[in-house]
DNA sequence: ATGTCAGAATGGTTCTGA
């Protein structure tokens, strides 16, 4: 008889993100989409407010920490969790003059587990014939290279958020109509695979084979009723992380009620 | 008219970014 190697899991530890457009518009669905999804982690995008205008108290309340790394108008990421966090970190680091708050890090721990965060806004880059598309191209270079640092730390890893990039044909509903766009083009998507051939795992992928399941439904023309969506808020797991990986899925419901943002909640769920 | 939304500067409308 072989040894036993497999022990129940201890507990799990939920982890989800969502491109919130605006916290201040946002801040009730938020609140009514954690009392019913009760992830441990929330990484959200385009806060669009400052560190100061961020609705601290609503999240507390509900028993949060919160990390915010934000900025006036456009752009802002946070991180909520239940445990505690350490090792905050705010700007992906390779460029002194980038002063567009898009990525946050923290190291979340729980007695018997701990998993790095991060919440990232990877840029648009539409046009791509503009200097926009340069700037995506250098920023997922550089988050490339910190994602290939963070991975020698060999600890469970997640690296969650607005990706702006359809990883491929399965993930938008015409391919063809996207074919120009910068969050489709093959350069983007290349850049893309570079990140995940480190040795990620994309945890939508790896728990479904389902094509055509989205995370993003413009506002204009009717996408959400005619579901002519695109798959592009990501979670990306470190080895240590896609092995603990139990559950994974899109919460599509809020993109239904009213008052939504464009994007909806995705979550993976991590055992440890 | 991208059949839209959000923020900001403005001066009640127009621009930017997505």
């Amino acid at each position: 008889m072989a040894a036993r190697l497999w022990r129940a899991p201890l507990f799990a530890m939920k982890i989800a993100t969502w491109n919130v457009n605006s916290i201040k518009v946002r801040r009730d669905n938020v609140v009514r989409w954690l009392r019913e999804a009760e992830p441990d982690v929330a990484c959200l995008q385009e806060l669009k407010c400052t560190d100061e205008a961020f609705p601290h108290v609503a999240f507390e309340d509900l028993g949060y920490n919160v990390a915010v790394h934000g900025q006036k108008t456009y752009n802002g990421v946070a991180i909520l969790s239940k445990f505690p966090m350490e090792d905050v970190r705010p700007g992906l680091p390779g460029d002194a003059e980038d002063d567009q708050a898009r990525y946050l890090e923290a190291v979340i721990s729980r007695d018997g587990g701990v998993v790095r965060v991060a919440s990232i806004y990877l840029p648009n880059g539409n046009p791509a014939d503009s200097p926009k598309y340069d700037y995506k191209l250098d920023w997922m270079a550089r988050l490339k290279a910190h994602a290939e640092q963070l991975l020698s730390y060999e600890e469970p890893l997640v690296l969650a958020g607005d990706y702006n990039v359809i990883p491929a044909e399965e993930d938008v509903h015409d391919p063809d109509a996207w074919r120009d766009d910068a969050l489709f083009l093959p350069e983007t998507r290349g850049a893309f695979r570079a990140i995940l051939n480190l040795g990620f795992t994309d945890a939508w992928r790896a728990s479904s084979d389902e094509p055509h399941r989205y995370t993003f439904w413009d506002y204009q023309g009717g996408a959400w009723q005619k579901n002519h969506g695109i798959r592009i808020d990501h979670l990306l797991l470190s080895p240590q992380a896609a092995d603990r990986l139990m559950a994974c899925n899109i919460d599509k419901a809020p993109r239904s009620w009213q008052k939504p943002s464009d994007h909806v909640p995705i979550w993976a769920e991590l055992a440890f």
